[in-house]
DNA sequence: TGTTTAAATCAGGGGAAATTGTTTTTTTAT
DNA sequence: ATAAAAAAACAATTTCCCCTGATTTAAACA
């Protein structure tokens, strides 16, 4: 479940411009260590972890993580960040997965459904509650706050190159953006309290229509009777 | 901001059908204390809520608490169910605040904002900073679930009042409830992390006019559009 | 190749802080 | 005067963060 990376291999000669293996062991430790704090989020949930919670879950010893993160503070920052990584990797993943073949109307529909698939994944969960608990903790919203600008910077470029056949569209698409977004958001954070999964296919084959109404060539009627109504 | 019930007045003679004085004034410092509770919530986030906080923050001692809640779990449940009917009273306060005079479209869209209103409210902020963790921890996750049962149950019956123009419409009408209230928690949730009132108006005006679409009479395109593309 | 050196890892514990439930004392109303 | 309610001090458990000393491992060098 933790690093999927390849074992360092003793028996392969490091070269010189190398990294040397202890760095690379050193890394890969880190790694475990940070995967296991984004492990205990989703398990325990932000409240309820604690640096031996993190060790034990990462196997290694509360002294050897000590001498990667000297507190906890510097813990939960580097697991803030790396779990922005995670997600973004995540999103674009499933989008990548999209085959090519899609094209037009079936690709945004699938595009929606990568997207409720990464909404609802533990990742995403485990992130919605760091902001939900960043409300009453200042130091985590500190954090939340100073990663949080370069992740949005990486996902609004990530999402220009994904919908870049509509992103030249203006106020429509923020809208879609927004809309999908909010709506998405919301059913997804119902998931959390009530199954309501029945109903979830429903609306988004609404949402999608709505979407191809929003970006529907030459007709303005959305957004006409939109700025109308204001 | 506590009880704004008034206080049990000595000279008001209490004849015997009554309750005693005694009664009164304990139940007042019971509701002070189940408010405070709340109050908690909002200020401090559920985890962070210990007895002693609640305790100060109503006004009483510890001891006098135990009295009223023998441990800490009595009084989160008992917490949550008040919470539950405050939640109810502030929905319904806010709709029927709506003027009469409103019609139609406008009686709608003025219900719509009384939801965003109440949405964004201390009240429902906490509530929803519950459902999240109540996700680990299995004590309170009992505690709403029995709790919300009863809760939902009133939720639909209040709203099938309030919209009583509409709920004969079967498909549509939870569509349309459906879309709203997602959307508008999207929106509500992520309220908490950045900034975006700007766009908020631009969003309802724009959920508005889909509800308007959903309900316009005898045509049935929305939802033919969207069950053909299923 | 054998030795040295420095980094990484491990095991355990101290000790402070916080929280909960109990018990005792004081107040208040009947 | 008495019984309920409130206040306050008490006790005991638990939690959790950080540090210290010992051990292993890799790399550096003669």
């Amino acid at each position: 479940m933790a690093a999927n990376k390849s074992q360092p291999n003793k028996n392969t000669a490091p070269r010189v411009e190398d990294v040397s293996w202890q760095a690379q062991k050193s890394a890969m430790t880190r790694d475990r260590i940070l995967d296991a704090a984004i492990n205990c989020f989703i398990n325990l949930g932000y409240t309820n972890v604690t640096t031996a919670k993190v060790a034990s879950t990462a196997g290694v010893s509360r002294g050897a993580m000590l001498h990667h993160f000297p507190s906890k503070t510097e813990l939960i920052q580097a697991a803030v960040e790396y779990l922005h990584g995670k997600l973004l990797e995540d999103y674009t993943q499933r989008v990548n997965a999209i085959p090519k073949s899609k094209k037009g109307k079936a690709h945004r529909r699938a595009g929606l459904d990568a997207y409720w698939e990464y909404l609802t994944g533990d990742l995403a969960i485990a992130y919605h509650e760091l902001c939900v608990a960043g409300r009453t903790d200042p130091e985590l919203r500190q954090i939340l706050q100073s990663s949080s600008a370069r992740f949005s910077e990486h996902v609004h470029k990530t999402n220009a190159v994904l919908f870049k056949e509509w992103n030249d569209r203006g106020d429509r698409y923020l809208l879609a953006m927004d809309v999908t977004r909010f709506m998405m958001e919301g059913m997804a954070i119902d998931q959390l309290t009530v199954d309501r999964k029945k109903r979830i296919p429903l609306l988004l084959d609404y949402l999608a229509d709505r979407l191809e109404e929003i970006f529907k060539e030459g007709d303005t009627s959305a957004i006409a009777r939109h700025s109308t109504s204001k």
